[in-house]
DNA sequence: AATCGGTGCAACCGCATCAAG
DNA sequence: ACTTGATGCGGTTGCACCGAT
């Protein structure tokens, strides 16, 4: 795809003064790491039917041999080797689902986000047939300000911040200020976030994923970041599959110690009525009247977060949540939420 | 009919991580 | 232990399309 540079040289020539000056310097430190490819001479843009045959039939026929890199010269592909692969995973493997997203599925999407974040690729492993960058398509164009509310009167209310010198929120990145909104949002008190019952039930009749022999399904994926280990069990052969988000915090002294604090999304989906309450602004306990954060003339953020000053960030070592039914904060990042 | 703005989505980019030597 | 290249991932871009004006 042919971008624009905005007044700066096209992207082969900076690439190509870039590494004459590098190389003819012997410099092999500052030359960084080498391009993947040589940009100048790789095509761009969408994939024409001709370059999609081809590169479907080699993998069909033989794999991708563990060098994505090498793959388009053995075709005779133009094509930079990450290019190959992402067309080939997200667009040319079989039993790709595009579009057409189901109320189970906005569900599931739903519940992970709020509990792990924009992990796109361990999203999709709970869905079948989707890709990491379908979900992420979709997150951002409609699930997003479904759930987030109307985007002018959140800007609107962001202005309205600015000048009361909200500094700290400010500090936030976009995706901390989402899940932060809809972390808000479910601790309302009237929200299902505190009605254990309400939590997303695994519909046995919706869930069996079994039946997908190709599906995609992840198992037993760890990622450790800093002192945590989050887990994410899906267990293929069994109708039930179970996200835990389980912290180990590291003790010093002793070794692991294992803190259960974490929330489990036992299944994976809201109920109808609760989806359609949280994606249409129904009944809607979770948008204030006017979707703009308040409800009445309460606020569903805290008060706290004024209070915790600037440079306060509620995903960090700080990252508390108030927790209405205890009366206290909750620190999601001791809970084994990494909140960056 | 032309223009404009919003939306959806394919694809690219850069960084982090992994793995081999 | 370190270096280097490959891979994976999330964020972002830009084009095509469509409806409103």
């Amino acid at each position: 795809m042919a971008k624009e540079n905005n007044g700066k040289l096209p992207q082969f020539m900076e690439f190509f003064l870039k590494t004459r000056k590098l190389r003819n310097s012997g410099d092999s430190q500052a030359m960084g790491r080498a391009p993947c490819c040589d940009k100048a001479n790789v095509k761009k843009g969408p994939w024409s039917p001709e370059e999609d045959a081809k590169l479907k039939a080699y993998i069909e026929k033989y794999g991708t041999g563990g060098n994505w890199i090498a793959l388009p010269q053995k075709i005779g592909l133009k094509r930079c080797g990450k290019s190959c692969r992402l067309r080939w995973l997200n667009y040319l493997r079989s039993n790709i689902k595009h579009g057409g997203f189901t109320e189970e599925e906005d569900n599931i999407i739903c519940s992970l986000y709020i509990s792990i974040g924009s992990r796109w690729s361990i999203i999709a492993a709970q869905l079948p047939g989707r890709t990491d960058n379908d979900i992420k398509n979709y997150w951002n164009t409609k699930l997003k300000k479904k759930l987030l509310g109307r985007r002018k009167q959140a800007s609107a209310r962001q202005e309205t911040r600015d000048v009361n010198g909200d500094d700290g929120l400010q500090n936030l990145s976009n995706s901390a200020m989402e899940r932060l909104q809809l972390h808000m949002q479910l601790q309302n008190p009237f929200s299902l976030f505190h009605n254990p019952s309400l939590w997303p039930k695994l519909n046995p009749q919706n869930h069996n994923h079994n039946q997908d022999q190709d599906a995609l399904v992840a198992s037993d994926q760890n990622y450790i970041k800093g002192d945590e280990v989050r887990e994410i069990s899906c267990v293929k052969g069994d109708e039930v599959r179970e996200i835990s988000c389980v912290n180990h915090n590291q003790d010093q002294g002793s070794g692991l110690v294992e803190n259960n604090g974490g929330m489990h999304l036992n299944g994976s989906g809201f109920t109808n009525a609760e989806l359609d309450d949280l994606l249409n602004d129904g009944s809607s306990s979770f948008l204030g009247e006017e979707g703009d954060g308040s409800k009445g003339n309460q606020a569903w953020w805290p008060n706290e977060f004024d209070a915790a000053g600037s440079g306060f960030n509620p995903w960090g070592s700080a990252g508390f949540v108030h927790d209405q039914t205890a009366g206290n904060f909750q620190d999601y990042s001791a809970i084994g939420y990494n909140m960056d």
